[in-house]
RNA sequence: GGGCCAAUAGCUCAGUCAGGUUGAGCGCUCGGCUGAUAACCGGGAGGUCCGCGGUUCAAAUCCGUGUUGGCCCA
């Protein structure tokens, strides 16, 4: 016997085995042996994109990290030194919104008086318990990375590379200092980007408000859903081209004289419930342009009265962004809208932005100073107020409601207040020909998410503004001086440059650069002292500079040589605007180029009915869950059977029990190989496919093998790996499984030693052995416990390399040979059930007719078809069966183009004919037409005869002859008696090789007669030593009745 | 409101690029086979190829449009 290093149970028990093996990697260092096999090969930089650490995973996520180790274990396997470190994205919002609530507070000001340093600490010991959690259950899925090595985002290394690539920028001239309208969270206190904003619907107010013009009796009428911005309101936009007209009519309010948009007219006087109305003159919006109005709460507001006296202030301009919707004028607040704001900044208003941080009115907005800016409609908020007071002058010429979408922060849900305030920008504008064209230098799968999608993304780009006015997070490092002017910044590119120029001494093993610490670092140059800015980054910069700090830069500057770019990263579509962004635009910005050269954008992982797995609906499938319920294994294949690129999954258990089912007859067709090479004491290290005679059925699944590495190679080299799986999987169960090891039953249940017997040994252990690296890569337990049980010369199958192709085992005709057999085989088996014979009764003979490929096919292996069909003879024709008829089959492919719409009349004339009929007349009559129809526009298909029973395929017919006589039902007894022994046999639990005494009593005479020169055949079979008449107290014994003979057949072990 | 993707058997998906009577696996059902197998083999039932319109002799496939779901944006 050989010694295994590791035991396996016989049954597939994914619990059992997974631990097995993980104890086996355990005890001899798998993974750091297999990283040292490849320690000389050239890099290969894979990059994990950073999962942000906060709550549980769901298994899209074990998806994802399941595509990665994949791609990991393949590219190691063939022959690289692959990158393997993984990351986490530990800071921003979310975590800071969560401890935050743990701690029950409201605002920032709660954060202050608990101590920035204290809060900061509790932020990142809520990252670490969640990234601990999160990198268990990576682990659990059998995801190799390099654990212990971990990028992280708060760790100085990868604050350096935020850093060094901020200063790289700026030596680029993109950062700019700049006050422009952003998206803001009063809660939180912080601007937030366009992707940390979510929309929902919401009910807002819909007022029509009048502004009387100064030179004209007649007021314009603009429309708006926030009424808090008319406070802050400076001008008036109107579209240049579009028509206006002026109307009288009579509101509830009396006489009005309005200025609209001709198209707009009848819509507001629906709105506003005007009668009497009459257009008195229409005209251009051109003719507007200039015209100076009264701001309608300018009694409530000092500032309005003191802007007012400006002569830009308060007239009306003509802009690009106004359409023929609602009034066709647009109330413009410079300091909360961002058109209103590009547009004020180049006539050259100064920004009017009367809101705090909080979201509060300041003592600029007048009697409103200190009202709450929100979106409803509650009493003593901004909006209510002013309404009031709109409706108390005169000035609302409608109010109502309207559902639409507003944003909130992703965090806290809090309305978002869009305003101007001082924020740090990147100008990726500026570079918007080298985002594009270095998007093209990178290969997207699928394509078309770079083509469409992304294209369409950065074709849409806008500045990055990146600073945040939160805690959690990397400090933005620039310092500016102390009494301004703050375009004066300077930026540190490291821990070691701020040490060198730093007031303070900084301990550079010790600092920790987060706030508040580096908020008390000054730096004083030519007797100017500079402070940090306040703000940290905005956590989408961070991820931006992952391929940076996931290889140590710029510390590590030789590894940014060598392995920058990265080779490959693996996300999912929702990063296209998140991720696969922000790295171009850091990659860009930084260095003239993307950091990644091949992305792959896998789908979403949704729930069975297609909708997103969500904690608020319950719908989530953990990891876990998965695993306990079907094993790691399992999970990965049905994970890994689904296309990467692109599309969604719709999650399904059974798809995962359909999986393991699958690995199970991976798993049995091991244990099958190695029960007899364990009878017959045979080492399977010792076999070899070139020292033993193989037959033709072993050069077949070998050459299948052969033809299987290559397609997966093929697959897995443009990425579409669930290709490449279904590959392996399909030619284990379909190929190797369902029809090698039913062929070679017979062949190795001899039990004397026989050449055949090695060949088929070491044609399964060939097998068997290159599947296990074939697997590695997506199933790699099974895959590590087939190599262990049957080779094992290598710590760990995962340290081998892919199978090279080997082109000497390739026989192509073979393939297309069993190809057809199988054919054949599949139509036989369906006459013969036709027939009504059970496999177990043989027939006479099985007469093949095809073409003269099939013939051949089939005489070159008459012996496997006999056997698998139980056919006495096999006959094969390239003619035709005596008595078989013939009717006419219309090919539509050939008849459509040449008659058009008669074809379909022509075909069904057509199969009415027999092929006599057609060849005699080849002509049919349609409505009075007659057609003359060419033989290649039809084929014929066969009638069968009565007494034979037949079945067709692609290039012929198989004829099953069920004419029987005694000698074929003597055969058939002698089977179904073999049958019922060898149950008794597995009823007695006896060993595969045990011998046993065996008793067949059959209660016919003429029955008996027939078996009596079976009862060798019988005992061989059976491996019973002697067959008797009766046993006396048989072990165990069956009663049956076969084909209405009565049969009893007792079994006892051999003494 | 916009961009992209998807919709085919009860379920999960191929087939769509390149038009020619839709396939597989699972499930159901009937039968067969079995000393590797909780496995396997064969037959059968099961389809408005999401709807509508167009192009064409011919559309699951191409075009237009709508619906539903997903991702992203406004």
């Amino acid at each position: 016997m050989v010694e295994y290093m590791v035991e396996f149970d016989d049954d597939y028990d994914t619990d059992s085995l997974e631990s097995t093996v993980e104890d086996h990697w355990e005890s001899v260092d798998a993974y750091e042996r297999t990283k040292e096999a490849h320690a000389d090969d050239p890099t290969f930089y894979f990059l994990d994109g950073p999962p942000y650490v906060s709550g549980a995973t769901h298994l899209g996520t074990g998806w994802n990290k399941a595509l990665k180790d994949q791609m990991i274990r393949y590219h190691r396997m063939q022959g690289h030194q692959v990158t393997d470190r993984p990351g986490y994205d530990m800071h921003g919002l979310p975590i800071e919104t969560k401890v935050e609530e743990d701690l029950d507070f409201e605002t920032k000001t709660d954060i202050i008086e608990f101590g920035v340093e204290e809060f900061i600490e509790r932020c990142k010991e809520f990252a670490d318990h969640y990234l601990n959690e999160m990198e268990s259950d990576f682990r659990s899925l059998g995801v190799w990375m390099d654990w212990d090595n971990a990028y992280r985002t708060p760790t100085t290394e990868y604050i350096e590379a935020a850093w060094w690539s901020l200063d790289r920028i700026d030596e680029n001239g993109l950062v700019d200092p700049s006050d422009r309208v952003i998206n803001w969270c009063p809660r939180c206190q912080t601007a937030l980007a366009d992707a940390e904003v979510e929309y929902d619907d919401i009910e807002s107010p819909s007022i029509y408000v009048k502004f009387p013009l100064v030179d004209d009796s007649a007021s314009l009428v603009i429309w708006t859903t926030t009424p808090w911005t008319i406070p802050a309101n400076q001008y008036a936009a109107v579209d240049a081209d579009l028509q206006y007209a002026r109307l009288t009519a009579t509101s509830d309010d009396g006489a009005q004289e309005l200025i609209v948009a001709e198209e707009c007219v009848e819509h507001v006087v629906e709105a506003a419930g005007l009668s009497d109305v009459e257009v008195v003159e229409t005209f251009s919006g051109e003719r507007l342009t200039g015209e100076k109005y009264t701001h309608p709460l300018e009694s409530h507001l000092p500032k309005q009265t003191e802007l007012h006296e400006e002569d830009i202030v308060h007239r009306v301009y003509a802009t690009d962004f106004v359409t023929a919707d609602k009034t066709g004028i647009v109330h413009s607040a410079p300091g909360h809208g961002e058109e209103d704001y590009e547009f004020g900044k180049e006539v050259g208003f100064s920004v009017f932005s009367p809101v705090d941080d909080t979201g509060a009115y300041t003592d600029e907005a007048g009697e409103y100073a200190g009202a709450e800016v929100t979106q409803g409609f509650d009493d003593g908020t901004a909006n209510a107020l002013v309404l009031d007071d709109l409706e108390a002058d005169g000035a609302l010429l409608a109010s109502g409601r309207t559902a639409h979408r507003y944003g909130h922060c992703w965090r806290c849900d809090t309305d978002i207040v869009l305003r101007a305030t001082d924020q740090w920008f990147i100008r990726i504008t500026d570079k918007q020909d080298v985002l594009l064209e270095q998007m093209d230098e990178s290969q997207w799968y699928p394509q078309w998410a770079r083509d469409n999608r992304f294209r369409n993304w950065v074709e849409d780009a806008r500045d990055w503004c990146f600073s945040r006015q939160r805690y959690w997070g990397i400090p933005i490092p620039i310092w500016v001086p102390e009494n301004g002017p703050r375009e004066e910044y300077i930026t540190i590119a490291s821990a070691g440059e701020l040490a060198e120029r730093a007031d303070q001494d900084i301990d550079l093993e010790d600092v920790d650069l987060h706030r508040p610490v580096v908020d008390e670092i000054t730096i004083t140059e030519d007797g100017r002292t500079y402070h940090r800015i306040d703000d940290i980054f905005d956590v989408w910069f961070e991820s931006g500079v992952a391929s940076l700090a996931s290889i140590g830069v710029p510390g590590d500057q030789e590894d940014f040589e060598e392995l920058w770019p990265a080779d490959l990263i693996i996300e999912a579509h929702d990063q296209t605007r998140g991720w696969f962004w922000s790295q171009l635009e850091v990659g860009v910005a930084a260095f003239d180029e993307v950091p990644y050269e091949d992305v792959i954008m896998h789908g979403f992982l949704n729930d069975a009915e297609g909708d997103k797995m969500s904690k608020s609906v319950g719908n989530i499938v953990e990891p876990k869950n998965a695993r306990d319920r079907y094993g790691v294994d399992p999970t990965r294949l049905y994970l890994l059977s689904h296309n990467p690129q692109g599309v969604d999954l719709d999650f399904s258990w059974d798809g995962i029990e359909g999986a393991q089912r699958r690995l199970n007859i991976v798993w049995n067709v091991l244990q099958f190989a190695d029960q007899y090479m364990s009878i017959d004491d045979v080492d399977p290290t010792s076999l070899s496919v070139d020292d033993v005679e193989l037959e033709v059925i072993d050069q077949w699944i070998l050459s299948r093998m052969e033809s299987a590495t290559a397609t997966m190679t093929e697959a897995m080299e443009r990425y579409d790996s669930h290709e490449a799986l279904d590959a392996v999987i399909d030619f284990l169960t379909e190929d190797f499984s369902r029809f090698y090891i039913q062929t070679i039953r017979s062949r190795v249940w001899e039990e004397t030693e026989s050449p055949t017997k090695q060949a088929a040994y070491a044609t399964m252990t060939r097998v068997l052995t290159q599947c296990a690296r074939l697997l590695a890569p997506f199933t790699p337990f099974i895959a590590e416990a087939i190599y262990q049980e049957l080779d094992g010369a290598a710590e760990t199958v995962h340290m081998l390399s892919w199978p090279e192709h080997d082109a000497r085992l390739r026989d192509a005709e073979l393939e297309a040979q069993i190809e057809t057999l199988r054919e054949v085989e599949e139509v036989g088996a369906n006459a013969r059930q036709q027939g009504e014979r059970g496999r177990r009764w043989p027939v006479g003979r099985v007469v093949v007719s095809g073409s003269a490929e099939v013939v051949e096919d089939i005489d070159a292996l008459a012996p496997i078809l006999a056997d698998r069909l139980n056919a006495r003879r096999i006959e094969t024709t390239t003619g035709e069966w005596e008595g078989v008829s013939w009717r006419v089959d219309p090919d539509m492919s050939e008849l459509g183009p040449a008659f058009g719409q008669q074809a379909g009349a022509i075909a069904d004339a057509l199969s009415k004919l027999t092929r006599e009929e057609f060849r005699e007349t080849p002509t049919v009559d349609v409505d009075g037409e007659s057609y003359e129809v060419d033989e290649s526009m039809v084929s014929f298909v066969r009638e069968t005869p009565e007494h034979v029973l037949s079945s067709e395929f692609t290039d012929g017919a198989v004829y099953v002859d069920t004419d029987r006589d005694d000698a074929l039902e003597a055969d058939g007894y002698a089977n179904e008696i073999v049958r019922r022994v060898q149950q008794l046999r597995k009823e007695l639990d006896l060993e595969i090789d045990a011998g046993i005494r065996t008793a067949i009593t059959v209660d016919d005479e003429g029955v008996d007669a027939l078996l009596n020169d079976k009862m060798d055949h019988i005992a061989t079979e059976t491996r019973s030593e002697a067959v008797v008449d009766s046993l006396a107290d048989p072990a165990a014994s069956v009663s049956e009745t076969i084909h209405g003979v009565p049969v009893v057949i007792g079994v006892e072990p051999a003494a």
